[in-house]
DNA sequence: TTGAAAGCGCTAACAA
DNA sequence: TTGTTAGCGCTTTCAA
């Protein structure tokens, strides 16, 4: 009924809006914070000098005087993956509905980056951190133990059990992957894996793979490293095709990469997965739509992210949270694998299985 | 040389640094952000107590009594696009350069959630804001007016002049694209938009092509709109197909969508382009991979990133700064686009160009 | 239920 | 070049 408009330019302070409710700012901050504790009188008369003058808490110095910032930090990868996005929109959903903010940073699989990255929202005051994968510059974890920073490990399960963590077994993933093409009767199978300097992720990958071939006296028809580009895709896929005799089946680091094999086994010539059979991990939207379909592994990566958010947020809140969480992983297996055409194998009768409308099957792990 | 270990627990603060160097707390500040104006010998036995006692500036404190928190904002539809991906990449790699932390922030195109997320950011101290698109809630430009923050408008160019922005003529881009088809003869064409709600950007892809259309006194074929997804491509291919007759070609309003059209068009039997021309916006890398390579409009986004920071930063430096900049657009022409298969056109002769590795060609705008 | 007052950890005059 | 000191805007005892 007053100004019109909020005074524009200096900012409105609490003192500001004491004044004016005619209170001190002492029942301001209680009537912002907890206004039960406030009398509904004195409540209205705070809330309507509040939208009056405009006021914004001032976060910083609301985080000195209550040494809590409301805000939490997740260290990724990268943007650039969609798999990532699904978890980071998890967490800002759970964050947000619990009243944090997300301050969100990324390093490009740069160790480096990472620290900087870790010490700046260490620095900003973040009241509990996320960590994606298990493998970081011990500078990380000094950091963290340091300030006591909570925090929780995400995407790969810490087998060591000296981290908190919420993920999966990317290394049974892998060994499922693996088993599927050896059961279609594949003998000679590579693999274009992920770079996996700095990421376990990958490295499990390719254990699994390599551990399921070794388990029936086989080991990989070559293997190339690249980061997950399509066009490293396309590289590695010739790398590996490359090796006389053939591979029948490429086992690719994750869905990204293995569309760029397809692409380039189609570029060469090769049909799939009637000349070769190629396998990802992942499960992004696109791996289903293309022809042919992408066998891959299906991760739960936005019940990662709530699950991840969960677990730092029963930790702010002083309640018990079990160490490690492994969520489920499933083999979805589609059009991209088949038979090997000259199959030896013993096995070579067996059919893909399909399930359901997105071709699910088999649960991993 | 003294304690092996920074203590553990109680963050360590300026005046213990103080202290340990036997200096005031000013000489500590100045050290770190004011190196220059202390002596080498203080300099040095600050830096020993800093490592020490592994001393983290609290972020907090320092924004409190500085009045800058050092943080920059962005705001943006969604992380699950890799498009906006590039340039929010390009905005962190410019801004870290200088010293600045990007604090990001996604609404999933909900209004309510972008003027919630704005307040949040502001309330965080942000020194500048990034947002993308000219279409904001009033509170939005009214909480930036109230507490001066400067900001600017990227993806699309603010045509009225009002917003400082950095962007796109998604208008020509799109005139570009109809012009093309119609040049090959089309036309009965038809369009599968995004969702123009709050969306300028998918608003004027609609207002161009319609404009080309009108320009040849003819109208679209049918319009729908959906979201930014691959199943909404596909859902979208099925309706503009179930009029009769058939547009010969569908201009989709992203990529996504028009790689769930190609998907859907193949599913029904329909060859792309010899049945069927679909066009994209955005030329993701995956684009030029498939078969057959996607026709769309190349977007400079990492350049609009940076010259977006660029801008914020100059702002925040008092250096002059244009209010309006524009970026060029480019068509590229590949393989999802061709004459109709009876083209009653006079100009059906006419030859997709294809131009470099990328096939691009077409400067627009 | 409300108010007075003491900081939270740092920066930035100003003085020396 | 360095030190002293007064806040920055808020929360949080403690007392009323």
């Amino acid at each position: 009924m007053n100004d019109p408009r909020p005074p524009q330019g200096q900012a409105m302070t609490l003192a500001d809006v004491a004044r004016r409710a005619k209170v001190s700012t002492a029942t301001v901050s209680r009537a912002l914070s907890l206004p039960q504790m406030v009398s509904p009188a004195t409540l209205r008369r705070v809330q309507t000098a509040v939208v009056a003058l405009g006021y914004v808490t001032h976060g910083a110095a609301r985080a000195l005087a209550s040494r809590r910032t409301h805000t939490i930090g997740a260290v990724i990868p990268t943007l650039d993956n969609a798999i990532f996005a699904n978890t980071t929109h998890a967490l800002q959903r759970a964050f947000d509905a619990a009243g944090y903010t997300l301050l969100l940073a990324s390093h490009e699989f740069d160790p480096a980056a990472e620290v900087r990255a870790t010490r700046t929202l260490i620095q900003r005051g973040v009241d509990a951190l996320v960590l994606l994968g298990t493998t970081h510059d011990p500078e990380v974890f000094r950091m963290i133990a340091a300030r006591q920073v909570p925090y929780v490990l995400t995407w790969a399960y810490d087998t060591s059990g000296q981290h908190p963590s919420v993920g999966f077994d990317n290394r049974a993933a892998a060994m499922a992957v693996a088993n599927h093409l050896l059961d279609l009767g594949h003998r000679r199978i590579a693999m274009i894996a992920g770079l996996t300097a700095n990421n376990e992720r990958a490295r499990e990958r390719v254990a699994g793979v390599k551990a399921a071939l070794k388990a029936r006296r086989l080991s990989l028809a070559g293997c190339v490293e690249k980061p997950f580009t399509l066009a490293a895709g396309r590289e590695g896929l010739r790398a590996v095709l490359a090796t006389a005799p053939r591979p029948t089946a490429v086992v690719c680091g994750n869905d990204v990469l293995a569309l760029g094999a397809i692409a380039q086994a189609q570029a060469q010539g090769l049909q799939v997965p009637r000349d070769l059979s190629v396998t990802g991990f992942d499960d992004m939207e696109i791996a289903s739509l293309l022809t042919p379909g992408l066998t891959t592994v299906h991760f739960p990566t936005a019940e990662l992210g709530s699950r991840a958010a969960a677990h730092v947020l029963a930790r702010l809140a002083d309640e018990p949270v079990p160490q490690q969480t492994e969520l489920p992983v499933e083999l979805v297996v589609r059009e991209s694998t088949a038979a090997p055409k000259l199959s030896q194998g013993k096995q070579s009768s067996v059919i893909p299985a399909k399930a359901g409308i997105h071709g699910r099957s088999k649960s991993v792990g």
